[in-house]
DNA sequence: CAAGAAATAGTTAACGCTAACGCAACCTAA
DNA sequence: TTAGGTTGCGTTAGCGTTAACTATTTCTTG
């Protein structure tokens, strides 16, 4: 590890003033062209970088963003840090990536420590934090995007990206019922999320407008995983035999469903038609092929940096941003 | 987005130096138990927190590292994310992510960006940097990790941190040969991959000892995704039909290759076993259930940010560090 | 051709923090 | 007593960079 030069060393091998440097590395006016071209060239040569640190430290800005998420090893929000970072290199930002392990003290420390790295903004994806605790942490950063999290009164430095949940929730319903199911149950996932509360919020929309009835029975919350969609369903078949339908909360839980009917001699989709949320790699891989909601996650995180983009430059707070993305139903084989 | 108070203002509120709040705050001696507890008090009251920025210009150190990855969408290396954030966020440090997307260009930007970044060490995954670059990019580091990544003669300061392909593939060959498969295919991967060639000696030891001949025309390279997987297998059944067991690169190969076997009228396992690599989540998921090898991912991320800490700390270059992590064979139904 | 404008450069002072040293005041031990 | 520690704090000087001035030269233009 070699140590690296200053703008102190390119001033004085070029004999000029570091600010000289400094406007020619930044490229701002005030150096002469000929001067501007010998320092290009020895800023080449000694393989000269500006140190961000000291630069951070001055003009109060990182060129880097936090990406807060539950968990990177689920795809949902790896396809999102997937856009957010492409779109974040393409702007020269880095992120920071943190993982809360859906735990709320873990998510607080996270969004400490990023405040003490000044970081220029924040994407936070699903965040468990309760409101008045989530606007004072956020009131922090110059900028921030909340990911699948609604916020009563945001404050003008954040940015609201949601999924369209209750739409999705309404287009499978519907799918459902178009396939002539009527005994429509529902994997709702944890009951602490926002989104799982906007799908329920669809799914009994769905029911109505097709004159079904709501059976509180047909509900059941769930671990977002395998695991959780398994036992879901276990707990709804026995609640409710005749089910012909179930719309779970993402791909994962209807794998889970899936299985669960299999295990109790049930087949999909003949006798119990299935449909995720997320339309995740595994969905078009599984057997039968999943019908599943589908959403840009990569632009999702695209736009979420750039929302934090958009804060950043604008002159003042001239409103919050808030952006909605509409999910498309993708048919394949389980519904 | 209120100012932070600085160590002056705690300074000047508690009517003391500088030092006497940095000593606090670092739990350094030289402060009487006295002032150290008022300083906390008026630490705590005011919200201070030491900004990290302004210390790592002046101690050389940022507690960050980065992770450059080909692609966290993909979950063989998000699990490796997880584990490696995991092991950060318990030591203090925080993970710059960053995305190459199997492009060597922007392998080398970003880690021309880390360094600008002035990072502790970077965790660097499955680099496609040809040799002589990589020693020269990584020896601006105070510590690397590499993994799946071999490096003839390692510069002290990195660590190498592989999966042992070559035992992988033997074991995968064996478990064919026990199940009396002879005319075993592999679907290899990227030829540039480090861990394809590991597996493609593992595979002619495999079939070495098995007293197996190596047809060339069953060897056939590819993209690591599914797509790669089907057209690899679809090239390979044109030349051999009579193939009777296929190693794929990994399990999304493995799933592309499952496809085309079934697509062609074949039968898995019964025709055609297939064993994949990884075991991503979604080899439980599938139909067949993938027979696959399993690495246990997270805790290499884990080992990969501990051999970090390990280099950073220790006194002087006493050797480059070294692990390797074997796979197990997970019989599912596929094979 | 004088005088103001423009272009090109340099100086100074921060940003927030810590390493290294300085210096009293007090304690020890021979 | 007195030389030598020890404790508890303060001072100074940077880390590498840029913002905001200031100074010098050159170019206009009436």
């Amino acid at each position: 590890m070699k140590k690296r030069p200053t703008i102190a060393d390119v001033a004085r091998a070029a004999g000029v003033s570091l600010m000289t440097v400094s406007r020619v590395v930044n490229d701002k006016p005030g150096v002469g062209e000929e001067t501007r071209q010998r320092i290009r060239d020895l800023v080449e040569e000694m393989g000269y970088r500006p140190n961000e640190i000291a630069r951070g430290l001055v003009t109060r800005q990182t060129l880097s963003i936090g990406l807060v998420v539950p968990d990177i090893a689920y795809p949902f929000f790896a396809q999102i840090a997937r856009g957010a970072e492409d779109a974040a290199f393409e702007t020269g930002y880095s992120v920071f990536l943190l993982n809360t392990a859906e735990n709320i003290e873990r998510e607080i420390s996270a969004l400490d420590s990023l405040h003490q790295k000044e970081i220029d903004g924040v994407i936070l994806c699903s965040s468990r934090l309760p409101s008045d605790e989530l606007v004072v942490a956020v009131e922090r950063f110059p900028a921030v995007a909340l990911i699948n999290r609604e916020i009563v009164a945001p404050p003008a430095n954040v940015a609201t990206l949601n999924v369209n949940d209750s739409l999705g929730a309404r287009l499978a319903i519907q799918h459902f019922v178009a396939g002539g199911r009527a005994r429509i149950a529902l994997a709702a996932g944890p009951a602490a999320s926002t989104s799982a509360q906007r799908r329920i919020d669809g799914y009994r929309a769905g029911l109505r407008s097709a004159h079904l009835d709501f059976d509180p029975e047909m509900l059941e919350f769930c671990t977002p995983y395998m695991e959780g969609g398994y036992a879901a369903t276990e707990a709804l078949l026995t609640r409710r035999p005749r089910v012909d339908a179930i719309f779970a909360f993402n791909d994962l839980v209807a794998i889970g469903a899936i299985q669960a009917c299999q295990d109790s001699g049930r087949r999909v989709p003949d006798d119990i038609a299935v449909i995720g949320v997320d339309d995740t790699p595994l969905a078009a891989m599984i057997r039968p092929r999943l019908t599943t909601l589908h959403t840009d996650l990569t632009s999702l995180g695209r736009q979420a940096m750039e929302a934090i983009l958009t804060i950043l430059n604008r002159d003042s707070g001239s409103g919050p941003l808030a952006y909605q993305l509409d999910p498309r139903l993708v048919v394949r084989e389980s519904a």
